[in-house]
RNA sequence: GCCGACGUAGCUCAGGGGUAGAGCAGCUCACUCGUAAUGAGCAGGUCGCGAGUUCGACUCUCGCCGUCGGCUCCA
């Protein structure tokens, strides 16, 4: 974000603290910065805000911007500044005072209002203008669930008018390609409270387009020397506990009892991997050994996270565990990372990679092996020259891990793939292979996947093309409308033909208007409309209508389906 | 899990202490029509679930479930 953009955010935050101070004198104040998307500031406030009260604050904020009062700095003694806030009972502020080194801390007032403040911010609250508060929040403060539950207030400002509109426009955008809405639209999925909150029911249409993603993961793994396993939905508790997950990560796991035998419901599907490398002796010839499985997974997320598709409590990923040598692991990590970049190419996705690293407490293996893992990751990605963030201390428990932040169409970031490195878990399953020597090693392991879980990857796709999926993906690809019932049989035959050469047709013969049915198809953001009149039946063609407005007169079928297979192939 | 808001017909939503309403969708009928909504009629609801207050609750109170916006967490 450029500096001058943080400078009026921050700065419209501090005049939102001034209005809430001046209409409710008994709210302490919190911390309040610019983000991506404007700003927010914290209030300890215990009746908490109202949606009227929102009102209220900005028509407040507007007024001290008219009276445009002058922004000060000043330099103070830390402890003049501490005696200050505690006067002022502002605890919050005392708080963070307390954590600051420094003898002197800067502080920003304008009139009435006093902050805690590095700065910088603008020179008066008159060069405020074109902001808007947007919603409540509840926040932890500092982010820790163990503090106090404050409310937060969004809001955003920019230096025009004509880019505050087009923010709210992107908004509405936003709103008009939410998955949720378009997957009951255009009848993908549903989530029922009657079958339980995160799990997902998938209509034909949405299984249609599942069936091709999962055909094309298939095709792509195949290719690349994976080999497909396939492992039990349930495993008992045991093995959880020698994997680790039972010490690690029992909370979000769902567990059953039969015959006095304890299972877990798998939450990840490296288990049934690791038991099909043990079950018999590896060579080092063998390595690296991939296997690959769209391994379904439950995982009980908090009640508050669940999100559509996006966070979910079921789902497949299209999972692969790696078994390989160090001295492959390089290779192996550029192999994936290419993978990545082929798949979403296809998806005409651009992605940003971050490395996240051991993780402070909750961790199986040594933090020499944590070490060396993530030492190699870093290496890839300097010798493959790829830019990456680093993630202190964000690491899954059994290693560190490449997660790879897809950019969709309207430049939004979603966490799909991810490459985790572990060391930790052939030590704790004692895998080993037979080297050149003769000698027995301990192989290492890489959990990845491409697409990451199929249903977030889904609910990513449609807010991606907002519902207009390319014609390879479409769960419906041509609909054939006739204009009367004298072209019914015609098209009846040409749907036949089209069945049978695999293309996803639909056929709506229904006594309506023209009109109406491709009003409907459009809704339904359906690639072809088909059209067969009486002109079109007695040359024998068929005229074609594309959901961009686009037209092919009086075609011969054998092309269209032709261009409908093409299309498959090229994955555009 | 936490803070806040919300839950009325398949969908989108209005209403309000005296047992409910619109538009769209659905069904029936008429219309046989050329590129984004033909017309008429009919039918449709334990007002999320459970308890309490009340002569009476869909409306008020409490609890639960779920959804939405965030926080924390994550594929």
């Amino acid at each position: 974000m450029k500096e001058d953009l943080v400078i009026l955010r921050h700065s419209t935050s501090h005049l939102m603290a001034q209005a809430v101070k001046e209409l409710f004198p008994e709210v302490k104040v919190a911390i309040g910065p610019a983000i991506d998307t404007g700003f927010y500031y914290d209030f300890d406030y215990d009746p908490g805000f109202t949606e009227e009260d929102l009102v209220k604050i900005e028509e407040r904020m507007r007024e001290i911007a008219k009276r445009d009062l002058p922004i000060v700095r000043r330099m103070v003694k830390k402890e003049e500044a501490l005696e200050m806030f505690r006067q002022a009972g502002e605890r919050f502020k005392v708080e963070l005072l307390e954590a600051i080194d420094d003898d002197e801390v800067s502080l920003y007032t304008q009139e009435g209002f006093t902050d805690l403040c590095r700065g910088p911010h603008v020179a008066s609250t008159g060069q405020l203008k074109t902001f808007k508060l947007l919603s409540l929040a509840g926040a932890y403060w500092r982010g820790d669930e163990k503090n106090k539950m404050l409310t937060r207030i969004y809001g955003t400002a920019f230096p025009d008018e004509e880019s505050l509109k087009e923010y709210l426009q992107f908004i509405e955008e936003v709103k008009k390609r939410d998955h949720r809405r378009l997957g009951k639209e255009l009848e993908l999925f549903s989530i029922s409270d009657e079958v339980g909150a995160g799990l997902v029911i998938y209509h034909p249409n949405g299984a249609v387009l599942r069936y091709i993603l999962e055909d094309f993961e298939r095709k792509e793994h195949l290719k690349r020397g994976y080999q497909f396993v396939v492992g039990p939905q349930i495993l008992k508790v045991d093995m959880w506990k020698k994997s680790g997950h039972y010490e690690n990560y029992r909370e979000n796991m769902y567990f059953t009892k039969v015959d006095d035998v304890d299972y877990g419901i798998k939450p990840m599907n490296c288990v049934s991997h690791i038991m099909v490398y043990k079950s018999k002796i590896r060579s080092y010839r063998d390595l690296p050994l991939r296997y690959f499985e769209l391994g379904t997974v439950c995982r009980h997320e908090k009640s508050g996270v669940l999100h559509g598709l996006l966070r979910v409590r079921e789902f497949t990923q299209d999972d692969a565990h790696i078994f390989l040598r160090q001295d492959q692991l390089h290779e192996e990590i550029v192999k994936i990372i290419e993978f990545v970049q082929d798949v979403m190419k296809i998806f005409n996705f651009e992605f940003e990679m971050e490395i996240s690293t051991r993780p402070e407490e909750k961790f199986i293996g040594s933090i020499e092996d944590w070490d060396k893992a993530e030492k190699v990751l870093k290496d890839v990605l300097d010798d493959q020259g790829l830019p990456y963030d680093i993630n202190e201390g964000d690491g899954a428990f059994y290693g560190p891990k490449i997660d790879i932040k897809l950019k969709d169409a309207i430049g939004r970031k979603w966490q799909c793939a991810t490459i985790q490195c572990d060391f930790a878990l052939p030590e704790r399953f004692d895998l080993h292979y037979v080297d050149s020597d003769g000698k027995r090693k301990r192989p290492v392991m890489l959990h990845r996947v491409i697409l990451g879980a199929l249903e977030r990857f889904i609910g990513v796709l449609i807010e991606h093309y907002g519902g207009r999926f390319p014609v390879w993906l479409a769960p419906i690809q041509a609909i054939l409308m006739n204009i009367t019932d004298g072209q019914e049989e015609y098209l009846k035959a040409i749907y036949a033909r089209m069945i049978d050469e695999g293309i996803r047709v639909e056929l709506d013969t229904r006594n309506e208007k023209l009109g109406l049915k491709i009003r409907e198809s459009m809704v339904r953001k359906i690639p072809y409309m088909v059209i067969a009149g009486k002109k079109e039946m007695e040359a024998n063609v068929i005229s074609v209508r594309m959901r961009d407005g686009e037209e092919l007169k009086n075609i011969d079928v054998k092309d269209f389906i032709k261009r409908i297979q093409e299309e498959n192939l090229a994955r555009r």
